[in-house]
RNA sequence: GGGGUGGUAGCUCAGUGGUAGAGCAGCGGACUUUUAAUCCGUUGGUCGAGGGUUCGACCCCCUCCCACCCCA
């Protein structure tokens, strides 16, 4: 290269960056310096897995010839041989290269090649002396220059910002982000394997609604600019589901994205994943046993074992799920309360004054006693535990209970502190849903803006008789946590929500 | 929304009211079995942004931005 082509840096640029610049020019000036015609052999992890336990002397006399590609993310240049470290999908692999394999000139031209950039090579296999197998280089090219420099080679990325932000960086230098992500697509597939051998159909119902239902939450809001409507992102996909169920599809699930319109947190991102099925001639009871078999069965896929390890302490899926009632859950993790006080509404009341509650005073006693189990028994839930006996006031789709007024069939699912999944016996009584809506319909005009929309539709559906039905949602995101020992949703999210960058 | 911690070279991190540092990466050189290669030399900074205090601010004060954690 000529003093004249020297770049001047970019103002916003690294002088490393403007370094690199000036060598793909220099690439471009000699041909295609984005050539796709490079192919491979081999990956590394079956090198390793079919080669690297056999001695020298055994490997080197088969002289087996591979063609490798992949990342360059170490290098160790002498003066006329040097060792490289490239990094495939499945693994690395060492290359030698010599002055005397591939030639002056590319030794030379290979000297200034990047970490970071994209090579392939063929060669044959070979052992060096400490026992590291290695391609012995005859053929090498660089395939794809790489213009920005990577992290670090030994500390790599800790910076969380970047590593959320700039997920291709924190996939080529993470290990441990590789490793988790691809936990997560072994999970997804186990638990779709498990809902399929039981006879379940996977279906996708709609993102888009014109009346978001299936929850409480805050919906995100879009418009329909041919239809001229207002249209929401589904919070849920529980009603669509169960309008399948009334169509005669006696098992379905769905695992998809559902947006919620709130805070972000360590156990929340706007748009999260959530397995719901739905089984007809089922109830809550049978759910429960069911989504126990499910979890165990995404664990071992995942771990290989249902005891697994969060956070440094043990979480034992093996073991039968215990089963709590709210208020049981309270006199057992909070004992300094008596049955009397937890049936006591003025009681309940003051007591959860103190640890901030507001607007309390349209609280049932239900609802005040699950707003004390979440101050006082909730975090402390870290075996997988259900708690059952929701009260009607907070469960407008679930089936209330035919002997004990004022409570539904329904659980809640929790583990490690956190709630996992939500399931029920299904309203199926399309009088009392309409019911249901009303009260809830009441409730957002009184201020809640969690509270559900009238779904007409809905209740049509159910006029046509939904047979009596178990649903249950799984949160994808919060289980992929509790199994990869992620300590936050954006560990396990390839593209966590974030600010824009300033 | 409140509190805490952090933001310094491309990356990982030191740093002190008085001229801004190291390692890695980069650049130049040596080196044919390295392993975060090594050795010699060397470039590189709006110290998150904007105000203020001060003779002098990366440091102290205020406001703001971004991130992480805790709380609501």
């Amino acid at each position: 290269m000529s003093e004249q082509e020297q770049q001047q840096p970019v103002q916003d640029e690294s002088h490393v960056i403007a370094e690199r610049r000036s060598k793909l020019k220099a690439m471009r000036e000699q041909g295609v310096a984005f050539p796709n015609d490079a192919r491979r052999t081999h990956h590394a992890a079956d090198l390793h897995k079919d080669h690297g336990e056999k001695p020298a002397e055994e490997l080197e006399p088969q002289a087996i010839r591979v063609g490798v590609a992949g990342r360059m993310m170490l290098k160790r240049v002498m003066g006329k041989a040097s060792f490289a470290t490239i990094q495939d999908s499945t693994a690395r692999i060492q290359l030698f290269v010599t002055k005397e394999g591939i030639g002056e000139d590319l030794y030379d031209a290979f000297k200034k090649w990047d970490l970071g950039d994209i090579v392939s090579a063929e060669g044959v296999l070979f052992k060096t002396k400490t026992g590291e197998l290695s391609v012995k280089v005859d053929q090498l090219r660089l395939i794809t220059k790489s213009i920005r420099p990577l992290p670090e080679k030994f500390h790599g990325l800790s910076d969380q910002e970047t590593k959320y932000r700039q997920r291709y960086v924190d996939l080529i230098v993470s290990e441990e982000t590789r490793k988790t992500f691809i936990a997560r697509s072994k999970i997804v597939a186990a638990i779709r394997h498990f809902m399929l051998d039981n006879q379940f159909l996977e279906v996708e119902t709609p993102m888009l609604h014109p009346i978001p239902g299936g929850a409480s939450a805050k919906p995100f809001t879009t418009h329909h600019n041919a239809l001229d409507m207002q249209m929401f992102l589904r919070i849920a996909p529980e009603l669509f589901l169960k309008r399948l169920i009334v169509g005669g599809f006696e098992r379905v699930f769905e695992i998809n994205r559902n947006f919620r319109n709130e805070g972000l947190s360590v156990r929340h991102n706007p748009e999260f994943t959530m397995m719901e099925f739905y089984a007809a001639y089922t109830d809550y009871k049978w759910l429960m046993d069911f989504t126990e078999q499910c979890i165990r069965a995404a664990a071992i896929a995942a771990q290989g074992t249902a005891t697994v390890m969060y956070q440094g302490r043990e979480v034992d899926l093996a073991k039968p799920f215990e089963r709590l009632t709210i208020v049981g859950a309270i006199q057992k993790y909070a004992p300094h309360y008596t049955l009397a006080q937890l049936e006591d509404v003025a009681f309940l009341r003051t007591e959860l004054k103190k640890f901030g509650e507001e607007a309390m005073a349209h609280l049932g006693l239900g609802a005040l006693q699950l707003a004390l189990f979440e101050e006082t028994a909730e975090s402390q839930l870290w075996n997988p535990t259900y708690i059952i006996d929701y009260p009607v006031e907070v469960s407008p789709l679930a089936r209330a209970s035919d002997t004990h007024p004022g409570i539904t069939e329904r659980f809640e699912l929790f583990m490690t502190g956190r709630e996992i999944a939500n399931g029920f016996s299904e309203l199926n009584d399309p009088e009392d849903q309409a019911e249901r809506f009303r009260k809830q319909v009441e409730a957002k005009e009184a201020g809640d803006d969690e509270a559900m929309y009238y779904d007409a539709d809905y209740i049509r559906a159910l006029e046509y008789g939904m047979p009596p039905t178990g649903g249950c949602g799984i949160g994808i995101d919060r289980l992929v946590m509790l199994l990869t020992d992620s300590p936050s949703i954006r560990d396990v999210i390839l593209f966590p929500h974030m600010r824009p960058e300033a």
